[in-house]
DNA sequence: CGCTTGAGTGAACGCTGTAAAGCTTCAAAA
DNA sequence: TTTTGAAGCTTTACAGCGTTCACTCAAGCG
């Protein structure tokens, strides 16, 4: 009983995504709020209950422009990892390229967090409008962009670990309660990775996004007018954890 | 020309502070976009435009509301600092008692998130209003509810790093950058720290806070359902930072 | 007594998200 | 070829928002 898509469908699901890149261009350029419905519709040329045709609410396309964004930054941290294997020198141990992939990974996250910082604040800010627009997108399965997101980290780690393995505490090291549900989340992700792995996999999203969010939201301007030194100082506490000596070479 | 201040005045300073816990209730209560003015007034049997006697604008009382939470924080934390000098064992190192007190600041700042996390997201999450709700507050000395937040952090640190130095960075082991604006940042809080320990402060900070938005922002829930072994685990990371062996002893 | 001042009100403006009803257009069935 | 039905959209409406303005009322003071 599939049947291709009709034309109409496909005019349809252009003008979604324009809706959702229109949405998003208000929410950068003119700041959250200017993102209305009636704002987004004016700007399309049409006017604000048409947009339910399309979205269930308000909420329900920010959620989609989420889901937009995280794509996005997938993308960009996509490219940044490639463009980082090309740009090895062509003596490099195979094994350490995966080092450097993941530092190009971070490096790009960061990059892309400051080039966005509203679409940023989107996705990873406090969850204010209702506590699940971001939640939901991230967690679940079938729109999971956020997901691909982390996946994109992960395997980087795996592999890093797979390759060079580095230092990382036994099983009976870890809290019981941490390792329960570290195995419950290999399980979830299907990944071979040993718990102590996955744990310093997390503790390695900690640092990241602790740095960056920091920044990025301005809690460190108390002190710092410029906090990227202490962004590559995260990076050499980060290093060591995988079993880097040398933080990076190229800034 | 200072004047004691009519009884007038004390009645307004009172309904002023009326105003600003009834805000933070409704805020915590019924959410973020609950927090209306006209929401306030009618909580406080006003109209709206009365409540622009007291404050600017919505924004305006939100900034004091904001600054309330600060101090409310921090008399939080400095009180479990206290407790926690007091529960020391009598025996105790008086040198370590400022490393007990450190980590039980941390754990207090934890707590009390997780206690308040809506308000925990209005001065800490992202500043979604206007980029300066929180900002102006947190760093403009006359109503630096923000900086004396800092403050019980930097002084522990200090004392800790005062009577059982750690090792720290030389200064000419600190990126050129962060080093110039660390001086300044020393400058001015009128410390007599090292640039180092200044370094490490910051670096703890970012830990701390990384860690604890993470959890309450929901942003590790894709692997973790309970995420406080992952603060313990902060805590044994940020120990060596400044010298302590053991993280800490009671929970 | 009259004047000033401050607190508070009600009405209004333009904005918001959302619901209901009606109109137009067009593909597919009769 | 005509009819039907639904998609896509508009108009209208409602309740609520922040904010402004003109106004009243009471208290304080010379």
């Amino acid at each position: 009983m599939v049947q291709a898509p009709s034309r109409r469908d496909r005019l349809r699901a252009a003008t979604t995504q324009e809706i959702i890149q229109t949405a998003r261009r208000l929410l950068v350029t003119e700041g959250p709020e200017a993102a209305s419905l009636r704002a987004i519709a004016r700007e399309m040329g049409m006017t604000a209950p048409a947009l339910y045709r399309y979205f269930g609410s308000h909420e329900d396309l920010l959620r989609h422009v989420v889901g937009d964004i995280f794509t996005d930054l997938a993308g960009y941290v996509d490219a940044a990892i490639h463009a980082a294997a090309d740009a090895a020198p062509p003596g490099t141990d195979p094994d350490e390229v995966w080092a450097v992939k993941l530092i190009a990974a971070a490096r790009a996250f960061r990059a892309w967090t400051l080039a966005h910082v509203p679409e940023f604040s989107l996705i990873f800010g406090s969850p204010l409008p209702g506590l699940e627009a971001l939640h939901e997108v991230a967690v679940d399965p079938t729109i999971d962009c956020g997901y691909k997101f982390g996946r994109l980290f992960l395997d980087l780690f795996s592999e890093l670990y797979r390759c060079r393995p580095f230092p990382i505490p036994a099983d009976d090291q870890i809290d019981p309660s941490l390792r329960d549900q570290l195995a419950r989340y290999r399980n979830l992700i299907g990944s071979k990775l040993p718990l102590g792995a996955l744990q310093t996999f997390l503790r390695c999203w900690v640092l990241l996004y602790g740095t960056v969010s920091l920044e990025v939201f301005g809690h460190l301007q108390f002190a710092l007018d410029d906090p990227a030194p202490m962004f590559e100082l995260m990076l050499s506490d980060l290093a060591p954890l995988v079993g880097l000596e040398s933080p990076a070479r190229s800034r």
